[in-house]
DNA sequence: CCTATTATTGAATATTTGCTCAAGTTATCA
DNA sequence: TGATAACTTGAGCAAATATTCAATAATAGG
């Protein structure tokens, strides 16, 4: 008994995500987000509260998006180092300049640099959601030394913020204006820097 | 003949620089500058010009205090390794989450992230400066390898950005709700990853 | 067809933005 | 001392900001 909405709420989201991942959170204008989601501000506050919430489920739908794919290669047969190593590159291949995603950096890190002095509560989720992905790399990377993969006195915790910060690293560097090949060079010399810890057979 | 100005302009600059490294230039408002230099909008725009030019000026200032100390750690005697692995532990000191330098990233990188699709000409000149890190690592290592220190068939070109994206990834990662410790363990584990590059004996 | 319910609209709100400029202030030199 | 030059001041500007809300439109059930 009632209208129904002219907007799907999860298509509308997926454009505030590449708007908000291009351009980050003080760049991107609620004018901007009418247009590209085709709504006017009334729908807009509506349906999301503000655009700090817009902002909030536009990085956990982005965060989302990413452990699907994480998800799919860590829980996969083989050697986790391999997967590790498949992650790097497929980062560089997604990554190249010319990519159809709205920006090779990670949302992520661009959130934490922008807001950690200048907007808290965005600058905690985005703590937070770093934090499990550091964990989700922590858990697999111990279940491959229980299987005997990595040398047995790894520290996996401290392995999987290492790994963290190469992807840190990689995806920062390909925001540069450079080419896709050294992008690539770049994650294939990351994915080399990997190999010692892998068990000694 | 004429009024003495009651602002140095270095003194200035360097307030200017502390407000955007931690807070970026789309948050940090000219009102914000006008209280941090206590000077009023006349004086700033006489001073400096604009918005754009004071923060263009800042990013250079910051990039040559920068250069200063990793000219000094490049041309240091002993090996170039040890000089980057220390480059890297040096990082990790300034770059703990109590530090007294405005943030604990790269004011360059956080540029580039927040400025790549939305304000070019600041983008171009964080991706001129980068290019000009690239090339300082890549003279250093070049002059390395041919002392003899790297493998002869190092790529030293490419082994710079590998050097740089750690960089990158080290003092992003900082930037997370992390301990004191755990960057420095990371600043450990990646001078280790450089291990490999020397020559063998 | 009518009415209750929900969704959409867009003009209008109060702030805040970067910036200007006429007036005022301080110094130096003749 | 007065004239000239340089610097500072701060009220004020137009445009942009995030957000609100009364009016309007569309749908479902009775």
């Amino acid at each position: 008994m009632a209208r129904q909405a002219r907007y799907d709420r999860q298509t509308a989201l997926e454009k505030a995500v590449y708007l908000f991942w291009e351009r980050g959170y003080f760049a991107t204008s609620m004018k901007q987000i009418e247009q590209a989601l085709d709504m006017r501000p009334g729908s807009i506050y509506a349906t999301f509260g503000s655009k700090d919430k817009l902002f909030s489920e536009a990085l956990n739908a982005y965060v989302a998006r990413g452990n699907t794919v994480l998800g799919g290669l860590l829980n996969q047969p083989g050697p986790i180092i391999d997967a590790l190593q498949d992650y790097l590159r497929n980062i560089a291949i997604a990554c190249h300049p010319d990519s159809s995603e709205p920006s090779r950096a990670c949302m992520l890190v661009k959130t934490l640099l922008e807001a950690s002095y200048t907007h808290s509560s965005i600058a905690d989720q985005a703590n937070e959601l770093l934090y499990g992905i550091e964990q989700s790399f922590a858990a697999a990377l111990t279940r491959a030394r229980d299987r005997g993969e990595l040398k047995p006195d790894t520290d996996c915790q401290r392995l999987a913020r290492l790994v963290q910060a190469q992807i840190m690293g990689l995806r920062a560097f390909a925001q540069r204006e450079t080419s896709a090949e050294q992008v690539s060079q770049l994650a294939d010399d990351m994915a080399a820097l990997l190999e010692p810890y892998r068990a000694v057979h």
